[in-house]
DNA sequence: TTTCATAACTGTAACGTTGCAGTGACTTTG
DNA sequence: CAAAGTCACTGCAACGTTACAGTTATGAAA
């Protein structure tokens, strides 16, 4: 069966399945490659046969297959997020993924979750992503001063996004939250309540966001003339159980705390109900200033002076940073820091 | 240049890139199938050829490319997790979100999130889904009785699971929590404690779980010889100022409740506002049993009386469900429903 | 010795897309 | 009027994988 001179006649395409470039071409009376590039408008399509083309496709509801462009072009079209399954409870992980899916959902950009336990070596799933290329773009929370992650993907030239700073001398897209600020008001306001013994639960330490909590809460001390009254080992990722049982201990104690600062809204639960448990009554022996990313906080307690941090825009800013990123966009034009608002429903200073 | 009788030498892959099959098969000296099929457990490949392909394979590190997977097989390797960008404030979402990764996470599956706002056309995704084949399984909830998103996915045959029953007459994977059986067994608590006005807040009476826990709150009322005490028209959704506002202006009525059910920990937290704000007291006027999915409401107030609804398990079951169904499992083997338990921090009955 | 069966392996084509190197048909230029 | 240039369009090949239809070599059965 000699036919292998003649060109072989365009086959119409399988009719059960979806419209592919096949499809458009067949209808059209173009050639493949032509409709793929009318579809990017390509300089060298005539204006008309775009029209056409783009008519048809709209109607026939094309939409280019994935799979053949990653296969051909590399390019995945999936923003990874990846987050530890311990990140804090009320609501931090959804609202940042409803904010980064609120700015893809306008795009060609897919949201694949890859969490991990973060007792666990956090690498492993930036390599993978890295090395199986199963995304364009990636962001990472819970960063640290010198972040293994962020240099791994800085060196291979991969395009991510980071919810936190980092501190080793690699520019790099980043959208934090301001601690330093928040901790530095916090301490400012207790003062202004005639707070003057002050404790504060801090992140912990291997996380950048403690030292900014650090320097603010230390500015803020030396500046206002108040003290700190340590919290010893306790982080706000701490147990509840544990951070109760401290905090009545503290409240217990010779030298209790007339303020507190905390950087999470489920510890302040936790030691609400230590400091009620050992007889103190917030708003009167004892104030508490504490950060909180649902506003739920004052519903509890409304005497809570709170400081919101806005996770959703936090996810929006990210996914937009990243996908900057990937356009090419310097790193040094999409770095962030949101400043502290005091909750609507906190009390007055 | 007529090379063509020639047969092609196999080329040796750019040594850059990740390894393919044709990495493994230049190594090995092997053929592109024989590999494919070596890796596959094929029974007409050698069992020595197996081991070496295995072998050389595992030093490489070779993991298949998804896009050439996809591409060929059509098979996406991904699950696709649709929800509401308004579900539940307190970490409902990302403990579920969890739940299903944990069971992923030892597969080749990636989850993509596909949030939609839920006064928008909840099909759109759906079709989304379907028409572009963009995933091989999905996860749904916020179910309702008759549901047009499982009408779809049963007539196109798609893998599906839901966090949900349905009433509709199609058998389907679902995953529930017993919501008829928690609040009989509020009511049933609450009469112990000896109320007799129960109010319930419910869900919106459109989603399936409004069914069911109507039905176990008004057949213990009978067995138990209570009495409602009307919501009115709010729901579980409301926003927290309404649900406060009205439970405030409730309890100053003429006939306020003695005992109050509620079906989600955030709107628990406004009731108590409200009824506090009214002058009463949990535990002396009036008793709350709440279902949560997380175990902070006794933290607030150790007198609520608490379920759990444990989400992060459900997201497991819903992940498993979806996974068999893919591998044709029979539907009626993947209906599940979890009774509630009381939770620890609970006060006893 | 021929035929047939089996085990073990392989080449080709196709999934849908796009970069590249063309190919005609016109138009402009000298 | 030939050479060169422009415009609009097109084949081919390749990305990595797998279904399918072979193709050997070997040994058993006739």
């Amino acid at each position: 069966m000699d036919d292998s001179i003649i060109s072989k006649p365009l086959r119409q395409p399988a009719s059960g399945g979806r419209p592919t470039l096949k499809t458009i071409a067949y209808m059209t009376g173009l050639g493949i490659t032509t409709v793929s590039r009318a579809l990017k408008d390509a300089p060298d399509i005539g204006a008309d046969t775009k029209e056409r083309v783009r008519l048809v496709a709209a109607q026939l509801g094309y939409q280019p297959n994935r799979a053949g462009v990653r296969l051909r072009t590399g390019k995945t079209n999936v923003i990874a997020l990846v987050l530890s399954i311990e990140e804090e409870l009320m609501g931090f992980t959804s609202q940042m993924m409803f904010g980064i899916s609120e700015v893809l959902a306008g795009t060609q950009y897919h949201l694949v979750l890859t969490p991990h336990a973060h007792q666990k070596d956090p690498m492993v799933p930036i390599r993978y992503i890295l090395d199986t290329g199963s995304a364009d773009g990636m962001i990472i929370s819970r960063t640290a001063p010198d972040d293994a992650r962020v240099m791994l993907m800085s060196e291979r030239n991969f395009p991510f996004a980071t919810h936190g700073r980092t501190d080793m001398g690699i520019v790099h897209p980043y959208y934090d939250f301001d601690n330093e600020s928040f901790a530095f008001q916090a301490v400012e306001r207790l003062v202004l309540r005639g707070r003057r013994r002050i404790a504060l639960l801090a992140p912990p330490s291997k996380l950048s966001y403690y030292l900014h909590t650090r320097n603010g809460f230390e500015r803020a001390l030396a500046q206002f003339g108040a003290t700190e009254t340590a919290m010893g080992r306790l982080t706000s990722e701490a147990p509840l159980d544990d951070v109760r049982t401290h905090m009545e201990a503290l409240m217990r104690s010779a030298d209790p705390p007339d303020g507190i600062i905390s950087i999470s809204g489920s510890s302040s639960i936790a030691m609400i109900a230590g400091l009620e448990a050992a007889g103190k009554q917030l708003g009167v022996e004892v104030d508490l200033v504490s950060k909180q990313s649902a506003e739920f906080l004052n519903w509890i307690r409304p005497e809570i002076h709170t400081i919101n941090e806005d996770v959703r825009q936090a996810g929006r800013e990210l996914a937009k940073a990243v996908m900057a990123r990937i356009d090419g966009v310097a790193p040094e034009l999409l770095q962030n820091v949101s400043r502290p608002t005091w909750s609507a429903m906190a009390p007055k200073a």
